[in-house]
DNA sequence: GGGGTGTGGTAG
DNA sequence: CATCGCTACCACACCCC
C-alpha cells in the first residue's frame, strides 16, 4: 500500500524552515519556535535473530484476531477446494467467513457455503457472523460473531460482491458506538453556522498560502489582516472550547506558528515572552488545568486520561494496523516456512499446469535476469476494500478517513485515496479539509479495520499458495522471489506469473493488485509504481538506468522528505540524474556516507536482492501513542504509563521475549506551541528519549513501570505538556532460544536517570553558535532556565551520579551476592518499595486478600509471607544496593502548608538492608483506590509498631557514625561507592500517619542534618540553598548527634524564614497539588544543585566542558557570570552534602585546568574554585580531597 | 576503535 | 461532528574509555 503519510502543510513549512537553517549553520533564532515535528524515533542495537510471535493486538482483541486469522487460513483452504469442485459460482464471496444461522435456514446455509463461506452448526467463538432476523439483544454478545440480517447473504450474492455487513447489522453497532462516544463528548456544538465555516476555510486558505510560501509569512498577515485575524480568533475560540484552561497558549496556532512571532496580531494575543514566560506559564497551565478539569462546552476528543483510550486508539489507528499486520504476516510466513514440507502450493501447481498446456510464451520474456523478484501491491488498499461493500462509489473520487466528510474543515488524515481522487491531487496523508478543497465532490468512507485484516490475510494466503519466498512489507504489500517458480515452470514468463497472481488475488478478495517485476527489490518496487493501478510492469536491468534517471529523488526508497529537501537545498537536485552529478564526497557530507552510498547505488539500479522472509526475531518491541495525549493531573499520567507498561508487557509476552533495556520517549509540547489544529494531535513538539538497563531481561509490567515512573519523574515536563509517550523494549532474549542466550544477564545499574546526551548536544549546539541562553528558547527541547530550575528541583530526587554507579556496579553486585542469602529471587526485585526491599512483615500485616493481591502483583510467593518468621526479608536490587545509606529529607516549608514526607530507611548496623518504611507510591497508584487506601491504612498501623524500634536503633546503634565512616572512607580512599540516595516519597496532605512518621525519620538522616560551615561568604541565595537552610533549622535538635560523628563546627547560617522558600517556581504545585493529585509520587527534597539545568555529574561535566571550551574558541563568550555560577554551584554542592559528586567534578575541572592555555580566564577561575572547595573540605572533613586520579 | 546513548529519518 | 500522528529498523553524532 502506498500509504505515504505525507507531511501536512504545516509540517512541510516547518521542514523547509528547519532544514534551511540547519544547512546554513544557523541555529533557529527567536522567531522560529518551530521544528519539524518528526515522528518518534527509535534506535535499537540487539542482534537480529529469528522468530517473533508478537502479533500486536492486545488483550482487547488479539485473541480473537489470532483465532480469526487461523480460521481464515483453514477456511480459505477449504473453500478454495470447494470452488474447484463447485464450478458454477466460481466466486469466493464469503471466503474465510463462518456463520451460524438462527433459526436454522437450510437454504441460507447452503448459499453461504456455496459462495465460499463456512457454516457452523452451533455458535462458538470462531463464528464470524450470526445470521438472524431477530435475536434477543442480550444474547448478542455471548459468543463471537456479529449478528447480521439474512439479506446480507442474498444481497451479496445478487451483487456479486461481499457487501459490507455493517449495512446489514441486526443491531446497529455504529449507533451504539455513537452513543458511547457522544456521552463522552458531552454534546458539542460543532454544528456551527456557515459563517463560521467560511471563516474556517479562510483560515485554512491562509495556512495554505503560508505553507507554500513560507517566506511570505509576514506579508500574509499584512496582505490580509482581516482574514488572518478572523481566523486566529476563531481558532482561539475553538481552542478555548476544547481546553479552556489553556487559552494563553492556545492562541498560537500550530499552523501559523512559524510566522506568528513576527506577527503583531499574534504577539499581542500571546503576551508570553520567552525569557520569563516559562515558569509562569508552567504554573498557570498547571494551575488552570487543575482547576478546570471538565471541558466547558462542546467538542472533546477522548484523551489518554480516559478509560479505554488505548484500546480505542489502537483499534482505530491505521498506522498501528499497518505495523501490526506486517508483524502478523511475517509471523505467518515464518510459521508456514517452518512447516514447508507439509505446505501445499495449490496455485503453483495450477500455474504449472496452465503453462504445460499452452506454451505460448514469448521468448523475450524468459529469464533474462538471474533473479526475478516481484513486488505485489494492492491498489489503494483501504479504498478498494471499502468499495467492496460500496460498489456504487466505484469510479468516484473516494478516500478513507475517520472523518465523515461532512465537516469541511476536518483535520482527519486521508489514509487512502482512490485513483480518481488522486487525479484531483488528493494524496494519502492529506487532511480531509485540504482534499475537499481540491475535490469538493470527494466521497468519504470510513475505516473497516476488520475487513482490512481479513483481506490482507487472504491476500497473503493466496500468494502463499504459490510460494513461501515472501517478504511481507505491509498490510497490502509484499515482495516475492519468483526465481524458483519460474525455474520450475520452464517456459513461463515473469509476466505470466504476475498476471496469474493478480488473477488469483482478485478472485479471492475482489481487489486489484499491481505487480512490479525486477531483478532486485529496488527495481521491483519502482516497477510497481509504473504498473499501478491494476497492472504489471517489468523493469529490466537494461532499461532501469534510464528509467531511474528521470525519477524524482523522492521516489528512491530511502529518500524521505528530509533527505529530499537537503538534496534540493544544497545541490538543487530534483531528479536522480541530478544526483549522479554530485561528487560522492559532497553527497556524503550532506546526507551521511551510508545514505549517499545507497542513493548512488539506487541511481545505478543496484538494489538488494535478498529477501527477508518472515519470522525474524525483532530487535525491539515498542509501542507509541502520540495522539490524544492530554493529561491534567499526574495521576492520569501515571495511570496511563501503567497501561502502556502492561501493554508493552503483553506484547513482549506474546512474542515470548524479555528485554533488558527499556527506552522511553516523550513528546512534549514545544514551548510556544498551542493546541494543534488537529484534534488530539501532538502538534509541534520536542521529543525526549531516555533509556535504561533493566536489572535482567524481563517482560514484567511492574518492572517496566517502576523504571518508567522514575524516569518520567525526572523529566522536566509539565503534565499538561505531554503530547506523546512511547516505550521500547530492546536487547531482547527469546524464550525459545534461552539455552543459547542464557548467560547474557545484564548486570548493570538499573537506572540511568541523569544521562541525557540529547541535552548535552543541544547545549553544545547552543553554546557553539550563541551565547549561553540566547538560542535555547528556540532550539532546546527542554524548558527554559526557570523551568529547568523547576524541573531540577522537582526531579533530581536522587543524586544521580550515574557514571559512578556504573563503575561501581560490579563490585557492589559481588558484595551483594556474597551477602544475600538466600539469594534474592529476581522477580522480587520489582516488589513494593523503591528501596527494593520487600517487607514481608508488612505484607503479613495486611489482610490476607490484600496481601495476596500484592504478592501476586509482584510475584511474591505468598506462602513465604505466611511462613516467614524473621522480621523481614531483604531483597536487594542492584540499584538499591548501591544505596546503602539513604538521604531522606523533608524539604518543605511549613508555610507552604503542604506536608511532605520522605521515604527513609534507618540504617541498622546489623542489617544494612533493613526493612522498608515506605511503600512506593507509584505502586500505590497502581492499586485500585479502595485497596490503596486499605494498604495505606494497614501500612500506617504496621509502621507505628516499628517506629519505636527504628528510633531506638538509631539511638543505640549510631548509624550515622557508620555512615559517616563510610562516607569518609569513600572520600579518602576514593572507593567509589554510592552512599546516598534520596528517593523520598510524598504522602498525602492529610496523611497524618505516614507523613509524620516518615518525617520523623527524616530527622535521622545524616545529610539532612549536616550543617555545613560557611566557609565562604555566600552572597547568592539560591532557592535551593534556602531550602537547605530551612531544612537545617528544622533539624537542629539532631545536630548534636551529628556533630559527634562529624566534628562539624556549627557555623550554619541563620535559617531563612520558611515562607521565603515560598516556591517561586512552585514545584509542589507541580507534583503535589492536592487538588488534583491525591497521591503524589515524588516530593521535593534534597536536590543536587543543577548547573545550567544539568543533572548529575555526567551532565554537569559536559556543561562545564562546553562552557569552558566555547569561550576558548571565542573569548568574548567568556562570561564572568558563568564563572560565578560555577563557583556557586560548587559551593552549593558541597554544602548540600554532595561530596562525592563534588569530588568528582572537582577532579574533572582540575584535569581540565591542565589543558587550558595559560592566559585562559577559566584557568584562573578553576584555580580559585579548587582552592575554595578544598578549603571547604578541610573545614568539613579535616582534609583535602585527592585530585589525582 | 569499541561500546553506549540520544536523536533523526524512513517505510508502509 | 472530532479523531485514532505506529513501529521496527538503520544511521549518525557524540560521549567515554
Amino acid at each position: 500500500m502506498k500509504n505515504t503519510t505525507e507531511v501536512d502543510i504545516t509540517t512541510s513549512r516547518d521542514t523547509s524552515a528547519t532544514t534551511s537553517s540547519t544547512y546554513t549553520g544557523t541555529v533557529l533564532n527567536g522567531h522560529s519556535t518551530t521544528t519539524t515535528n518528526a515522528a518518534i524515533k527509535q534506535k535499537n542495537r540487539a542482534r537480529r535473530e529469528d522468530a517473533n510471535n508478537c502479533n500486536g493486538f492486545e488483550e482487547w482483541g488479539g485473541y480473537m484476531e489470532a483465532k480469526k486469522a487461523k480460521l481464515d487460513l483453514q477456511l480459505n483452504k477449504n473453500s478454495s477446494k470447494k470452488i474447484g469442485n463447485d464450478p458454477p459460482s466460481g466466486i469466493n464471496l464469503f471466503n474465510g467467513l463462518s456463520v451460524y444461522v438462527n433459526p436454522p435456514e437450510p437454504k441460507l446455509r447452503k448459499l453461504f457455503v456455496q459462495y465460499g463461506g463456512q457454516f457452523h452448526p452451533y455458535r462458538n467463538a470462531k463464528t464470524d457472523f450470526i445470521i438472524a432476523s431477530n435475536l434477543s439483544k442480550s444474547s448478542k454478545s455471548l459468543y463471537g460473531g456479529t449478528t447480521v440480517k439474512p439479506e446480507w447473504i442474498t444481497d451479496s450474492i445478487a451483487a456479486g460482491v461481499q457487501l459490507n455487513y455493517r449495512d446489514y447489522l441486526l443491531y446497529d453497532l455504529n449507533k451504539e458506538n455513537n452513543q458511547l462516544t457522544l456521552t463522552q463528548m458531552m454534546g458539542n456544538q460543532r454544528g456551527q453556522s456557515s459563517i463560521s465555516r467560511i471563516s474556517k476555510s479562510n483560515e485554512s486558505l491562509d495556512v495554505d498560502v503560508a505553507g507554500v510560501l513560507s517566506v511570505a509569512c509576514d506579508t500574509t498577515g499584512e496582505d490580509n489582516p482581516a482574514a488572518n485575524t478572523t481566523s486566529i480568533s476563531n481558532d482561539d475560540d475553538d481552542n478555548i472550547i476544547q481546553l479552556p484552561s489553556n487559552e494563553d497558549n492556545n492562541v498560537q496556532d500550530e499552523a501559523l506558528l512559524p510566522c506568528d512571532e513576527d506577527n503583531a496580531v499574534n504577539s499581542q494575543i500571546m503576551p508570553e515572552n520567552d525569557e520569563s514566560g516559562g515558569l509562569e506559564e508552567f504554573i498557570q497551565v498547571n494551575e488552570s488545568l487543575s482547576t478546570h478539569t471538565a471541558p466547558v462546552n462542546g467538542k472533546k476528543i477522548k484523551t489518554a486520561a480516559e478509560d479505554g483510550f488505548l484500546e480505542d486508539f489502537f483499534g482505530n489507528s491505521r498506522l498501528h494496523l499497518i505495523s501490526d499486520q506486517k508483524k502478523d504476516m511475517q509471523n505467518k510466513i515464518g510459521t508456514l516456512r517452518k512447516a514447508i514440507d507439509s505446505h501445499t502450493f495449490e496455485y503453483f501447481d495450477e500455474f504449472k499446469h496452465q503453462n504445460d498446456q499452452n506454451n505460448n510464451f514469448s521468448v523475450s520474456d524468459i529469464l533474462v535476469d538471474s533473479v526475478i523478484l516481484m513486488h505485489i501491491d494492492m491498489d489503494c488498499f483501504f479504498v478498494s476494500v471499502g468499495l467492496l461493500s460500496r460498489p456504487h462509489l466505484r469510479g468516484k473520487p473516494t478516500v478513507v478517513t475517520h472523518s465523515t466528510g461532512k465537516n469541511s474543515s476536518s483535520m482527519s488524515d486521508i489514509a487512502s485515496a482512490s485513483y480518481e481522487a488522486r487525479q484531483f491531487g488528493v494524496r494519502n496523508g492529506m487532511w480531509v479539509s485540504d482534499a475537499m478543497k481540491l475535490c469538493p465532490e470527494l466521497e468519504v468512507i470510513p475505516y473497516d479495520f476488520e475487513e482490512y485484516r481479513r483481506v490482507s490475510g487472504t491476500f497473503l494466503d493466496v500468494v502463499s499458495k504459490i510460494t513461501l519466498d515472501i517478504e511481507p512489507s505491509s498490510v497490502d504489500e509484499m515482495v516475492i522471489d519468483a526465481t524458483p517458480i519460474l525455474k520450475k515452470v520452464p517456459g513461463s514468463s515473469p509476466r505470466d506469473l504476475a498476471e496469474f497472481i493478480r488473477t488469483k488475488i482478485f478472485e479471492a478478495v475482489k481487489c486489484t493488485a499491481s505487480v512490479g517485476i525486477g531483478s532486485n527489490k529496488l527495481l521491483a518496487k519502482l516497477a510497481t509504481k509504473k504498473a499501478k493501478p491494476n497492472g504489471v510492469h517489468h523493469l529490466k536491468v537494461e532499461d532501469a538506468q534510464d528509467f531511474i534517471q528521470d525519477l524524482e529523488v523522492r521516489e528512491l526508497p530511502g529518500i524521505g522528505w528530509s533527505t529530499e529537501s537537503k538534496l534540493q537545498d544544497v545541490f538543487n537536485a530534483k531528479t536522480c540524474k541530478d544526483l549522479l552529478q554530485i561528487p560522492m564526497q559532497n553527497l556524503s557530507k550532506v546526507v551521511g556516507p551510508k545514505t549517499a552510498e545507497n542513493i548512488v547505488k539506487s541511481c545505478k539500479a543496484i538494489g538488494p536482492t535478498e529477501l527477508k522472509y518472515g519470522f525474524d526475531r525483532p530487535q525491539s518491541i515498542s509501542l507509541d501513542v502520540n495522539f490524544g495525549i492530554r493529561f491534567t493531573n499526574i495521576d492520569q499520567l501515571f495511570a496511563f504509563l501503567m497501561k502502556l507498561c502492561k501493554e508493552l508487557s503483553a506484547r513482549a509476552t506474546r512474542a515470548q521475549a524479555t528485554g533488558s533495556q527499556l527506552s522511553i520517549r516523550i513528546m512534549s509540547r514545544k514551548k510556544g506551541a498551542g493546541e494543534p489544529k488537529k484534534q488530539g494531535g501532538h502538534g509541534i513538539v520536542d521529543t525526549i528519549s531516555r533509556s535504561t538497563r533493566l536489572f535482567q531481561p524481563t517482560n514484567d509490567w511492574s518492572s517496566f513501570y517502576r523504571v518508567v515512573s522514575k524516569i518520567v519523574k525526572l523529566l522536566p515536563i509539565p503534565i499538561a505538556d505531554y503530547r506523546g509517550v512511547g516505550f521500547s523494549l530492546s536487547t531482547l532474549t527469546f524464550e525459545f532460544d534461552k539455552s543459547s542466550n542464557q548467560k547474557k544477564t545484564v548486570q548493570r545499574t538499573l537506572l540511568d536517570l541523569a544521562s541525557s546526551r540529547g541535552r548535552q548536544m543541544l547545549e553544545c549546539a547552543k553554546k557553539s553558535s550563541n551565547k549561553r541562553g540566547l538560542a535555547s528558547q528556540n532550539v532546546t527541547p527542554l524548558p527554559l532556565p526557570p523551568q529547568q530550575q523547576v524541573a531540577d528541583d522537582a526531579n533530581c530526587l536522587s543524586p544521580p551520579d550515574i557514571k559512578r554507579r556504573k563503575l561501581d556496579f560490579k563490585s557492589i553486585v559481588r558484595a551483594d551476592e556474597n551477602k544475600a542469602s538466600p539469594k534474592p529471587k529476581p522477580a522480587l526485585k520489582s516488589a513494593i518499595s523503591d528501596t527494593g526491599d520487600v517487607d514481608l512483615n508488612v505484607l503479613r500485616e495486611l489482610p490476607e486478600d490484600i496481601g495476596r493481591e500484592i504478592a501476586l502483583q509482584y510475584k511474591i510467593d505468598y506462602s513465604l509471607v505466611q511462613q516467614q518468621n524473621s522480621d523481614s526479608i531483604s531483597v536487594n536490587t542492584v540499584e538499591d544496593d548501591i544505596t546503602t545509606t539513604i538521604t531522606k529529607s523533608k524539604a518543605n516549608s511549613p508555610s507552604n502548608n503542604e506536608k511532605m514526607s520522605s521515604e527513609t530507611r534507618i540504617n541498622d548496623s546489623k542489617n544494612p538492608y533493613s526493612e522498608i518504611d515506605v511503600i512506593d507510591p507509584t505502586y500505590l497508584c497502581a492499586l485500585p483506590e479502595a485497596i490503596r487506601n486499605e494498604v495505606l491504612l494497614q501500612f500506617q498501623e504496621a509502621k507505628k509498631g516499628r517506629q519505636i524500634d527504628s528510633v531506638t536503633v538509631a539511638q543505640d546503634e549510631p548509624c550515622s557514625s557508620r555512615q559517616a565512616l563510610e562516607r569518609d572512607n569513600a572520600l579518602k580512599s576514593h572507593i567509589v561507592n554510592d552512599t546516598e540516595k534520596s528517593d523520598p516519597e510524598q504522602c498525602k496532605k492529610d496523611a497524618s500517619g505516614p507523613s509524620h512518621l516518615v518525617c520523623d525519620e527524616v530527622m535521622h538522616d545524616e545529610f539532612e542534618c549536616t550543617t555545613p560551615p560557611q566557609i565562604l561568604s555566600v552572597p547568592r541565595s539560591s532557592t535551593s540553598q534556602r531550602r537547605f537552610q530551612s531544612r537545617q533549622s528544622k533539624s537542629t535538635h539532631l545536630s548534636s548527634r551529628r556533630r559527634l560523628n562529624f566534628e562539624v563546627h556549627d557555623t550554619s547560617p541563620p535559617s531563612i524564614p520558611s515562607h521565603e522558600i515560598a516556591e517561586k517556581f512552585d514545584i509542589h504545585r507541580f507534583w503535589t497539588d492536592n487538588s488534583y493529585m491525591p497521591l503524589p509520587p515524588e516530593p521535593v527534597c534534597t536536590v543536587m544543585p543543577a548547573l545550567n539545568g544539568a543533572v548529575g555529574v555526567e551532565e554537569t561535566r559536559n556543561v562545564i566542558r562546553l562552557g569552558i571550551s566555547s569561550s576558548l574558541y571565542d573569548p568574548t563568550i567568556y562570561d564572568s557570570e558563568d564563572a560565578e555560577t560555577l563557583r556557586g554551584f560548587f559551593r552549593d554542592l558541597i554544602q548540600r552534602g554532595y561530596i562525592k559528586q563534588g569530588h568528582l567534578l572537582l577532579k574533572y575541572i582540575s584535569r581540565k585546568h591542565k589543558t587550558l592555555p595559560q592566559e585562559s580566564q577559566w584557568r584562573r577561575v578553576i584555580e580559585e574554585i579548587v582552592t575554595s572547595v578544598q578549603l571547604q573540605f578541610i573545614e568539613l572533613y579535616g582534609g583535602e580531597v585527592n585530585l589525582e586520579s
